[in-house]
DNA sequence: CCCTAGCGGTGCT
DNA sequence: AGCACCGCTAGGG
């Protein structure tokens, strides 16, 4: 049983999914956000209410190319052992710097596994604040986004990386 | 520049 | 078990 709520912010809005365990998911804006309040139509409990503020908080700030602050928990419980380790190894990738899909393969000791890294990058359920977005191909070349290449490059510019080739 | 082989994990049959 | 995908990479024309 999920709790759905969204996010407004200036460039469209988010969507945020919350098992009982924490945040399970975070969608970025559809093309089509005319479905506006799909909200989960009951009033959230208490702590969902509250990991919720933190998560808001969290991606207007990113937005702003600010630190998250403090994070909800995250339940990536759905992911496999390999996924995860990924993901925590994504989430110590500092604001502004990045990695390639080979450094972070190397960084989790599985140096050959670097499609792999990024196929896990691609299964990352909570984008932006695991900030899969900081993974680029080798030679500084921006690699892929599964929400879509705009997304990445403008998360990227809003952390002032600069791309290659464009 | 383009092309290719090889790679590891995952999800489907 | 087999197979087809992939947010990849390094090496060779």
């Amino acid at each position: 049983m999920e709790t759905t709520l969204s996010i407004p912010t200036p460039v469209g809005v988010f969507r945020a999914a919350y098992s009982d365990r924490g945040l399970a998911r975070l969608q970025f804006p559809h093309r089509d956000s005319q479905e506006a309040n799909q909200d989960s139509r009951n009033r959230p409990h208490r702590v969902v209410r509250q990991w919720h503020r933190l998560t808001q908080a969290a991606v207007r700030r990113i937005l702003r190319g600010k630190e998250p602050g403090n994070l909800p928990p995250l339940d990536l419980s759905r992911g496999t052992d390999f996924q995860r380790t990924v993901w925590t190894a994504l989430a110590r990738i500092s604001l502004g710097r990045t990695r390639s899909y080979g450094e972070v393969a190397r960084a989790i000791g599985r140096p050959r596994a670097f499609r792999a890294v990024g196929s896990a990058c691609g299964a990352n359920p909570v984008p932006l604040i695991v900030p899969c977005h900081r993974v680029l191909a080798a030679g500084g070349q921006v690699g892929g986004f599964s929400s879509g290449l705009e997304w990445k490059k403008r998360l990227l510019h809003i952390e002032g990386v600069a791309i290659k080739s464009c």
